[in-house]
DNA sequence: GAAAGCCATTCGATAATACCGAATCGATTG
DNA sequence: CAATCGATTCGGTATTATCGAATGGCTTTC
């Protein structure tokens, strides 16, 4: 009951925070005037103007040649290329995840947690030749995919959070119940492994194993995403999953893998 | 002499503006800490943290582990991902740039301008199954590449913008003279082509051309990126890439292709 | 074709707000 | 163990963003 984010009374600016909150609004629908986001903030359109306006002036919204609509700017693109270029778990999963990718023939990607969701910070495609939507940047729930059970697994405060809030149904298999869904962290910890089959997207089935750091946290996931005709995954797949997990976490200094998992298990 | 673009004196809210250019900061210099910053920034420590304390909360940018620096955060990469989606020419660009990567067994580019700069909207790789870098997000300057020369020929302000300040040597083959520069943009008007031959990066060059609107202006450029040993591109080379130019700018709803030059040119 | 309604935008007065300087806490170094 | 450097907290003050009302441009409607 006394468990939350926002009503924690931490000193935040406002206008940085009306900033803020337009930007993740400009994020859920596309293209939006004035009045509808001082609608949605409930606050004069006169304030909100001031506050996009502003955020016009470095590119970080844009208005569409239309002219009364407002969208996210390009300004954002280049941060978020530098934000990418900072991480090292992503410079040193690359070649990992490139070889895990000609290795299976199947889509990779790593993911990391963002606000209790899962948000995919490199992607490699399947390297047949065909067309593939960039993934990197998506953000998929936690519960329903198997870089977020793994990045639950190992994380209480990410379950918490992710689990405090009605789970979403995305397809008919999606696991809504939080119950559930967190009895199925137990095998993760065991196995070091996280499953899927259809539960975000129909058709699709992943597995998921968890990346290290120097102090032996889990900052990080990769998956392996199959049709779902394939399933179950091979051993041979899971086995190098496995490795290039291993090989990531070595690279960035973990000192063992898999994990111990962070709850106390007596042995 | 008066032309420029942040004496405008236009009405931008303090506390915003400042944490723009905190975001800006930590775009050049990866990790800084608050006192850098703030000496950065001219002002002072305690308020500079406030700032970044409001746009931590958001994700907008995350301090290390390690504890006293702040870098970019991961709720950049999100905002960017959504950005990317509304993009209609990207949309649209996507299935035929992968076409004209698959043609001619190059790196393909989709660039558009910022801020007198060129940014990458979209990038296809090069069909063998190398392990490539992401490109999407880097920003080239516009003198020094393909895209970039396409984009200064068909918009005089973003001309004007980028030609105005001095412009830096990448390479040994690099023009940094703005007269120089300027002059070459007749020929791509007249070609609907723009060429650079290891100007950006050494064993690199490329061949641009110019992607259209609804109403006939240049919104985007599209590059094929080659090594200089197969340089000058093949008229087999050029044709793909005038074809891709010409079919994105028609799925655009583009009048006319190659665009009319902007400047009064008489018959 | 004219009028009305909608929405973005501008302006100026007001008080709420973010700013700043000084003090505190924590970490790192000699 | 002492001292320095930096991040962080706190509270008073004045700058600053906010808001309501008025304007202007655009599309819609009758």
């Amino acid at each position: 009951m006394h468990g939350g984010r926002d009503d924690e009374g931490e000193p935040v600016i406002q206008s940085i925070d009306r900033a803020a909150k337009i930007l993740t609004l400009l994020q859920g629908s596309r293209r939006m005037g004035i009045s509808e986001l001082a609608a949605a903030l409930d606050l004069p359109p006169s304030t909100v103007h001031g506050i996009v306006k502003s955020l016009q002036a470095h590119g970080l919204v844009a208005q569409q040649p239309s002219g009364n609509r407002y969208v996210l700017g390009p300004a954002l693109l280049k941060l978020s290329s530098v934000y990418l270029d900072t991480l090292d778990v992503r410079a040193r999963a690359m070649r990992w995840m490139h070889e895990l990718s000609s290795r299976t023939g199947l889509a990779t990607r790593l993911g990391a947690e963002l606000f209790g969701e899962v948000i995919v910070i490199h992607h490699d495609r399947r390297p047949d030749g065909t067309e593939q939507m960039p993934e990197t940047g998506l953000t998929i729930p936690s519960h329903a995919s198997a870089l977020g059970k793994v990045l639950l697994a190992y994380d209480s405060a990410h379950a918490a959070d992710a689990l405090s809030r009605p789970l979403a149904a995305l397809t008919a298999d999606t696991v809504t119940d939080p119950e559930q869904v967190r009895a199925g962290l137990e095998q993760v910890r065991r196995e070091a492994l996280g499953f899927e089959n259809e539960e975000a997207v129909i058709g699709e089935s992943s597995v998921a194993a968890p990346v290290c750091s120097e102090d032996g946290d889990v900052v990080a996931a990769v998956a392996v995403v199959m049709p779902s005709t394939d399933w179950p995954p091979s051993d041979a797949l899971i086995g190098a999953l496995r490795d290039a997990a291993r090989s990531i976490s070595r690279d960035l200094g973990a000192p063992t893998w898999p994990p111990r998992p962070p709850a106390p298990a007596r042995a």
